[in-house]
DNA sequence: CAAAATTAGGTAATCGTTTTCCTACATTCT
DNA sequence: AGAATGTAGGAAAACGATTACCTAATTTTG
């Protein structure tokens, strides 16, 4: 038998009829090369009469590229890696959810990825986006790591939300708000109601939000003679945040002149603090007013007790984009806005 | 000039030097074919001292297979999808974090997608999830529509997370719990109390996970002899679950007879009742007990009232996993728990 | 010891696109 | 009219892996 004859492998077994783009060019009666460049939108290259004929073979086939023969020519894909450092903060949440949405639109596929703010992590999530040819990577808390000194060389390719690149990057995209505006709407608003004395419980200061926050408040203080003692500050490291507010707040308790306002950096850490309260000082709760810092949509149903600054998370998804798209460096601050609480007290 | 030297194009520039796996096997001395084999673990088709040499180059040269070239040959690729109904929930946040880390470990990709609860919105990402040959979809909360029951032609790439699929499928991968059993429990738990009259205020009973809490609890009732009136089972469509247990709350304590304990499918709906009653009935809120359904850990600090049950969200990641990897039908139910309110009152 | 089987590894086809050359007209400029 | 420019589209070379097929050497088997 010559070797032609010998068909032994059954082919693909009924393989649904996998449909390329040779199989849209043969049913328009144009060439390969053709319906890329109507699908590519590559004008001045095909005829009216050519782009309707291809699309409507596109349209009756039901042709869609397939992404890694795209990617592996072009070099470039629309995934986008969303690298939170800890998803179980409500507000990151809102961010990636947020973010899904506004990158979807134009587009984009997000991936999610949870670092836990662990650097190891981090660099092992920004390699795997290398070689799947990422767009970019936005990073949610963002930590030092040798991978994302690397990629810093590409500024375009990053986007830094609430938390700055933790070393200085040429052509920085960032998303975020005005914390040191916040922190001075904060103080002003204490000091207007006379709240005093007042106290602070804030978090991990290596995240670049918070220590503008913490630095903001403090000098608002100072500025509006209002006294802050060292010993109204108060940060418990390697706890969470909810244990943060928690301690804090039972460590205040202890102090001579407990404060009658506490501002906490973020909303956990006043739910801790407003637990504490609950558990340790009912009779206070009355009299001690709580602020945090996020207030996300839930709050005024599980926490109407807490003022706070409401950080915009639904726009953060378009602006993560327009930070994404930027040609330039750009630093992308969203109006925050005081919200009162629905409650007068921390009932 | 001869055409050869115009080389006018600057070639890329500087690209760092775009390793492939060709780099590898000059420098190892192989094929690509044999460098190929190691990578895939293809034993008995390479020697010992072969792979000591590849990996050694491998790691010298920090190699990394790229994504679309494999994808592209291969048909597969490490991507899955998570197609979330509705990520406001933090207990759809919950389950999409902890498989996050789960798909991680196992060396999958997971992309997020929201559907917001529309069979379009769930269409567009199947088939988007298909041209990126993705290896399989989870689906937290399917809708009925044409592409899902298309892609249920093969279950094994579909895992459904706590509601099921809107058509029997053959085959179906399901990770749960036992809604069932659970709100026995909760019955049981009211009975004993001897907490009437009692009351329902539950979602849409389109998820199949509503609709078994639903029906078992009236039928635990009925074999409990607990009345449970249909007044006392409260609906409100088109709105968010928040709003459901406000509204319900609030049509609930117009009745003769207000119950004294609610049993509210979702935490969402156990929040809403109970601002309802904050609002609105102040003075019964240490009256009226409050069972929830979820439980996430941030309930102990926000709503320490609440009773509920709790759904073991951080162990749906392993299950998905399993689901995925798992060759026949499977339906997963994880252990659900009982939990007690800190609090004695809903105060 | 010859035949069969196993081991080790190279060659080249292939996956489905994008894109660089080309060619062939048609139009505009000088 | 000849040259230059623009438009429309085809042929074929990448992109970077995987894998079927083949060869040669070695080991096992009868």
């Amino acid at each position: 038998m010559t070797p032609k004859d010998q068909p032994n492998t059954p082919r693909a077994p009924a393989q649904s009829a996998s449909i390329s783009i040779a199989t849209v060019a043969a049913k328009a009666g144009v060439s390969i090369a053709t319906v890329s460049r109507v699908l590519n939108g590559l004008s001045s290259k095909f005829s009216k009469a050519t782009q309707t004929k291809v699309l409507q073979a596109v349209d009756e086939l039901g042709y869609r590229p397939t992404v890694a023969a795209r990617t592996l020519r072009s070099g470039q894909s629309r995934l986008v890696a969303l690298l939170a450092s800890n998803m179980a903060n409500p507000s990151m949440a809102s961010i990636a959810a947020a973010a899904e949405v506004a990158l979807r639109k134009s587009g984009y596929v997000m991936v999610l990825c949870d670092t836990h703010d662990q650097p190891e992590q981090q660099d092992e999530y920004l390699k795997e986006m290398g070689s799947h040819n990422a767009r970019a990577v936005v990073m949610l808390g963002a930590v030092d790591s040798p991978e994302l000194r690397q990629l810093a060389k590409s500024p375009e390719r990053i986007v830094f939300v609430n938390r700055h690149a933790p070393v200085p990057i040429e052509g920085e995209r960032f998303v975020g708000i005005d914390n040191r505006q916040a922190v001075l709407d904060v103080a002003q608003w204490m000091h207007q109601r006379r709240q005093s004395p007042m106290a602070l419980i804030h978090g991990d200061v290596r995240s670049s939000a918070t220590r503008e926050r913490v630095d903001g408040f403090v000098a608002a203080c100072k500025s509006l003679k209002q006294a802050l003692p060292r010993s109204h500050i108060c940060f418990t490291p390697g706890v969470s945040h909810l244990d943060i507010g928690y301690l804090g707040m039972k460590q205040l308790m202890t102090q001579k002149k407990p404060p009658l306002s506490v501002f906490c950096t973020s909303d956990l850490i006043a739910y801790g603090a407003h637990r504490c309260l609950h558990e340790l000082h009912p009779r206070y709760l009355p009299l001690i007013t709580l602020v945090g810092f996020d207030h996300s949509p839930l709050n005024d149903w599980i926490a109407p007790w807490l003022h706070g600054i409401r950080v915009p998370y639904e726009s953060y998804g378009q602006a993560i984009v327009s930070a994404l798209d930027s040609d330039k460096a750009l630093n992308l601050l969203l109006p925050h806005q005081w919200v009162n609480a629905r409650t007068a007290s921390a009932l």
